[in-house]
DNA sequence: GGAATTTAGACTGTCAACATTTTACTTACT
DNA sequence: AGTAAGTAAAATGTTGACAGTCTAAATTCC
């Protein structure tokens, strides 16, 4: 067997260990119009990555090379491009010039920052919701908040996530600004990724949808300042899962003694 | 002269108009090295394009054509695509799929919605300076306040806005929150679009520097509370000197004529 | 045996031609 | 005349090939 044989083969075996990350079998060709068929499957692309960062399949300094990605979704390496693009702007990846995509990997910094600028937007979202929320949308609120409940009690975590990520989205969505609305969906975006990068193992994950109900009902009263501590407190409480007490040394020293794999599901 | 000989010189004349706008000539070859020029180009197509919107020399709802801006700068319509995306990250351009990309031309809700914004973000930094601003820090703070004062005596304006940029990116910078320092990046580059799409004619365009003044003395003093509400009169301030009264009935009302241009500065 | 240099392979960046969609004009019809 | 369908040009989207850059294995030299 020649060296290039066996690189060969090193490769595919690094591309299948993606595919499965991915869940993408081969080549998945959606119904057979090749009309703009494209475009969903670059939006396709986007949520399967995205999904896949988020779970930790592809884990935080995982490559992503552009011609896997392309073999894989059987799409052009500039599709693949736009994809990676998209999912930079949210911060999932880091873009570097010449070297290639990879999942980011947020420092403790970085997540706590992200954590403080959450409690900032959306306790300013807080407080204006409280001030101009309409009975109807206090029953949408409630519905959203007792589907998550419903959720988490049948046991579809999944599920419950999703709803825990809808309310809060709804919350900015109802306080009418456009733009801090645009910021909390890339902070939202990003959340997951520091939470499962710096989790402690055996902890909930959600949400308590406990809290959730009782920003709500804060809200419901027009107090806006116990909304906003409500909602500042569900926040904290979600940081004071990580464990980012700076165990940084460790991090590095496994870099350092050249333990650290740089690509967790490549050989 | 045939139809496709006046239409060509319409074109060529609407490349003119845009290029005078860009204040490029035909091809600005940077020096002879054809080594990493190109993303020396790219930077420079940003940095053009960005300052023609912001001076409105390229006015809301002008189309951008790729083939006319890569003609310009002599460069592939791939370069033109990234710059353009780069814009669209910041809002100061529209990207309509199939329909090419024009100047962002921020609604008054939008523009509203972006000072609420900035009055969120930057009340939340200058909380948090205030609490561990250094003695180096203020030194530095008020020099570039002085800085300021003193473009603007010297009536440069174009300076005096720099510097003025560059002290509230300074506070978000000495804020010590990376996420929060993005965020108001990305509303400050937004900002001279908004100011000048609905900005009254005849007033100062400045960040009165003497608000920045005591704004920073107030932060001296570490009282947070005082300092806040400074900074929030300063932005409210700045935004009051727009006419956001809601005018859109006779916007609309031209629309709806057909006598609104989409492309002011072409034919 | 270990470190620096060389060299082959892989990957990203760039480009120009091709396909598709939009746009605006012409032409025909009511 | 005004409107609507039809058509040609232009602009955007897509593709595959080529060029430059980085990575890493292999060789050579201490």
């Amino acid at each position: 067997m020649t060296t290039s044989e066996r690189k060969k083969i090193a490769t595919e075996k690094a591309v299948d260990a993606q595919a499965s990350a991915l869940g993408v079998a081969l080549v998945p060709p959606p119904a057979g119009a090749p009309k703009g068929a494209l475009a969903a499957m670059e939006d396709e692309m986007f949520e399967r990555i995205h999904e896949a960062v988020l779970d930790h399949r592809l884990p935080p300094g995982t490559k992503l090379k552009e011609t896997a990605l392309a073999g894989l979704f059987a799409v052009n390496r500039n599709i693949v491009r736009k994809v990676l693009a998209r999912l930079a702007h949210f911060k999932l990846v880091e873009l570097r010039p010449n070297r290639g995509a990879v999942v980011a990997s947020p420092s403790v910094e970085e997540s706590r920052d992200l954590f403080a600028a959450r409690r900032t937007i959306e306790g300013a979202i807080i407080d204006c919701i409280t001030r101009r929320v309409t009975p109807a949308q206090l029953r949408e609120l409630r519905v959203l908040v007792k589907q998550e409940q419903e959720a988490y009690r049948r046991g579809e975590v999944r599920t419950g996530l999703k709803l825990s990520i809808q309310f809060h989205q709804a919350l900015a969505e109802m306080a009418g600004n456009s733009v801090l609305a645009d910021f909390l969906d890339q902070l939202i975006a990003r959340t997951p990724l520091v939470l499962l990068a710096y989790r402690v193992p055996a902890r909930d994950a959600s949400c308590s949808n406990d809290e959730h109900s009782q920003i709500l009902e804060a809200v419901a009263t027009g107090d806006a300042n116990r909304a906003v501590t409500a909602m500042k407190a569900h926040l904290q409480g979600l940081e004071s899962q990580l464990n980012l007490r700076e165990e940084e040394q460790s991090t590095d020293l496994g870099k350092i003694l050249g333990l650290h794999r740089a690509e967790p599901i490549l050989p």
